[in-house]
DNA sequence: AATGAATGAGGGTTCATTCAT
DNA sequence: CATGAATGAACCCTCATTCAT
């Protein structure tokens, strides 16, 4: 990749084709075998480039996250506003469909906590957990217009407790190849976790007794 | 400690002993901090010894949180025996109190599908999980007397998605000293987590909701 | 600074500036910290177009150099020029008080020998040495006039052990944050060093001695 | 080199045999060129060996360094301590004597304000600076005894002078091959400096200009 | 059984320099 | 003439693991 990116959109082009790239990455490996040379590998790119659009690996990664959170609310928030008539359990079809074909958000969930502890500045997190609380603020009052029984307090802890949630059953839910083998015998296929699934049931669990509770 | 490890039992002695060091280490640091030879030096023993007791680095934190992980379930498991009225917020009570001190553990929780994932035997890895399993079955028996609206599977399941919880509030629970900083901003403040007051509210809502679903 | 240098003087206009640029950066940094990049961000000028006027950071960094040597030169010759009576003592006062406010220009002696072995072409390294030559002989020559009893090889030898001498000093003079520290241990006091008083009394032991010898 | 040391003393031998290495490359290259990796290679070692010995790069040079100083001292002191009739001139001889040879070491006095700089300990340099003030010292207190018109505070003054002379020296006296060539050319030949020479000079002046200031 | 010196593969990051625009 | 994105080579250092002792 060796055209230059000339002005400001380009060069938001070029860092959207490097997420790109960590993203693919990622969709074939672990956070252990993310490294800076892969990403660079992947997007074509030597290594230095990386730093010219991410102080850090980890800004980079922050930046995935990002993205793919976005992703993941953009989709629940649109559903959420389509018409017609709602129900608990339409709310919760919605918001653990959204899941769907999101394994790399999911997984990614994962290692949140680890990456916020190394190599981020003040700044980049205060930026990611504003984002992140915006998403989750925005969302929660959808939920309420949806489920008109939350109180505005009730609908952003909801929330909070689905992310948890989610996040959460994604540890388990995406077996390395080593678990994989290990989760096909008898006794231990019981530990298989589908995550969509876990988390419709889990969601509905709490939506009921959360209405219950008033 | 040059003393050898002459019979099984002082194996097994000198095996503990690592593993304590490596929770006081676990205490004191995160996972990027927690090398072996961090390790050895808290077990006042060599790099090489670790070896002797432990095939990688992977298998010494799986013994690590199997401990962790019996400690909570014992905990559990025990004050569920116990006799008088029990009402579903007692339940609640007794599962989340059994987090109290336990920082160690959820903590841990945090790093569990990372480490699953190098590194660790086929064997490993099965022992792990039938252990996991056992422990889950067992909770699930109890709660099942606790709360007789469950049914078996409900019971399981219910289990799996306290524990999914607990680890996916960990994440959010444990702030590194930046990201402590960070929730001090006013707005950011809402942010934080304290995981056993909200993991008993997302319970207390998830067994409502079961019990209402029946 | 996007105007462009049309003509050969504004050419060398942006030239200077650039040095000068340089010059309130070496100010501020050691020579680690002497980066292209920050050169650039001072003169506020882009990467790049430092090469337009020096062909390596090194033939900067003598340009540099160039410039603050002709200054310590220029300020010496002209005192040395100046009416009155001329005692040894003097001469020494002169050459010693011209360091005063030099700090740059000495410290930039502690690298010059560093610099002059990389990336400097066969011409520029003429070009500074004969310039370094043309002061040395022209400083000397005045020296003679003060100082009768100099013959001409003497005078340029002086000169030449004086720079040296100055060079040394430097080494010691300027020392970074943490060997300040380590210095104000009671010890080690005595290792501090005042360039220009150490300057000043070897240099007068230097002329007393050549006066001696004859 | 891949037998091991076992014991204190064998860990000494490679350490020396790693400074060796070092040194053996430093006669060969200048510092830029003086990286970790080449001297683990000049060691037939490992990159990672060199920090079984030292903690950094900086500090592998100080010790380096430090064993240099000791060899010059040592000889110069050794033959101060000589007996038979001492001058001037004789103290003279045997200080810049001492220089025969060590151009790893004068040329190591170039580089040294640079490496203080970055990367070293607060107690590593108060290590180093203390046997430099050490060596010193001592080497004052012998001068003293041969040149009786010295008080106490003038002779360390002395060897400090004498010191910032030779570090000030050797900056102009080991040319690259480049500037080697520049110096060459007919106008350019004075400024070579033959650092012995030099400096036996410069010190028969101080010396001469001290005894004549009393 | 215990040691701990040695390994080796790579980690993230920096920076002088180039060259397409 | 000026830009600044891209390069590429190297930098220092880390660490789980091995194996001679």
């Amino acid at each position: 990749m060796k055209s230059r990116a000339r002005n400001e959109g380009e060069k938001l082009e070029r860092r959207q084709a490097i997420l790109e790239a960590g993203l693919r990455l990622w969709n074939e490996t672990s956070y252990g075998d993310f490294t800076m040379s892969a990403v660079a590998e992947k997007a074509g790119v030597v290594k230095g480039t990386l730093y010219l659009y991410f102080e850090t690996k980890e800004q980079l990664f922050l930046a995935l996250i990002s993205d793919l959170l976005a992703g993941y609310f953009d989709e629940a928030d649109a559903r959420l506003e389509e018409g017609g008539r709602w129900s608990k359990s339409r709310v919760v079809q919605v918001l653990s469909d959204a899941f769907a074909g999101r394994d790399a958000f999911t997984r990614m969930l994962t290692v949140l906590g680890n990456i916020c502890e190394h190599n981020v500045s003040y700044e980049q997190l205060v930026a990611f957990k504003r984002l992140t609380l915006e998403r989750f603020t925005r969302t929660a009052g959808l939920l309420r217009k949806r489920l008109p029984f939350l109180r505005a307090d009730a609908a952003l802890r909801l929330v909070m407790q689905l992310g948890a949630l989610a996040a959460g059953l994604a540890q388990v839910s995406y077996p390395s190849p080593l678990l994989d083998k290990v989760l096909e015998l008898p006794d231990l296929r019981v530990m298989r976790v589908d995550l969509q699934a876990e988390f419709a049931a889990a969601t509905a669990a709490i939506v009921a007794g959360m209405e219950k509770a008033r």
